[in-house]
DNA sequence: TGTATTTTTGACAAATTCATTCAAAATAGA
DNA sequence: TCTATTTTGAATGAATTTGTCAAAAATACA
């Protein structure tokens, strides 16, 4: 159940490297991935799939793990959560189906 | 599986009400109303609570059709979203199970 | 038709949120 | 302690959102 921050701090942690590191990479201070890593900021599209580039793991993984952290964040502090949640999965298939 | 415009435009229609009188009652703009009542424009939360109380209904599901309306959003576009929605729930229980 | 009413549209401004940079402070390890 | 790394927060600018207003478009209906 990792945010997506959890998930790549252990996988650079794992690496033993330095924010600096990955950072460049993204082409991004490191101030910002440490407040990602953190929770803290949200990664934008595009530094997902170079995360997942960089580490090597699948992109798709990483980016349910970034979409469902969004989705968690804007019910956060509401009752009607889960069944917002739940409801929300209705019409995106709703509008699959429709789409056809 | 309506959104919440859908549903608070068939509510005005029924009582034959034009714009003007509830976005009076919301202290709104009857500009703004028209594009939530389409979708063009999200409501906000003290919105959706006095559109329950003007037409009598039930607060928690107006709350749970605007909350999913903006899930929806949030995901469209994303080969993802349904993936994402599931996971996003599984967080949620677990963050409700681990608060206690 | 013509007229009144309602709805929609888009330009604009204000307010708010968001992302980023930077340097200093805090932390960790040798 | 010295050094490298990480975290923090203030400052800035960009982007997004929010609302106002007036005109245009659509609708209703005599």
């Amino acid at each position: 159940m990792d945010s997506l921050g959890e998930t790549i701090r252990k996988l650079r942690e794992e690496k033993e490297l330095p924010l600096r590191t990955v950072a460049a990479f993204l082409d991004i201070d490191q101030a910002i991935l440490s407040k990602i890593e953190r929770g803290q900021r949200n990664a934008n599209r595009e530094q997902v799939v170079k995360l997942a580039e960089f580490f090597k793991i699948k992109e798709n993984e990483l980016l349910v793990s970034w979409l469902s952290d969004k989705l968690v964040y804007e019910v956060a502090d509401e009752d009607m959560a889960l069944k917002a949640l739940q409801v929300a999965e209705e019409k995106v298939k709703y509008n699959k189906s429709k789409r056809k």
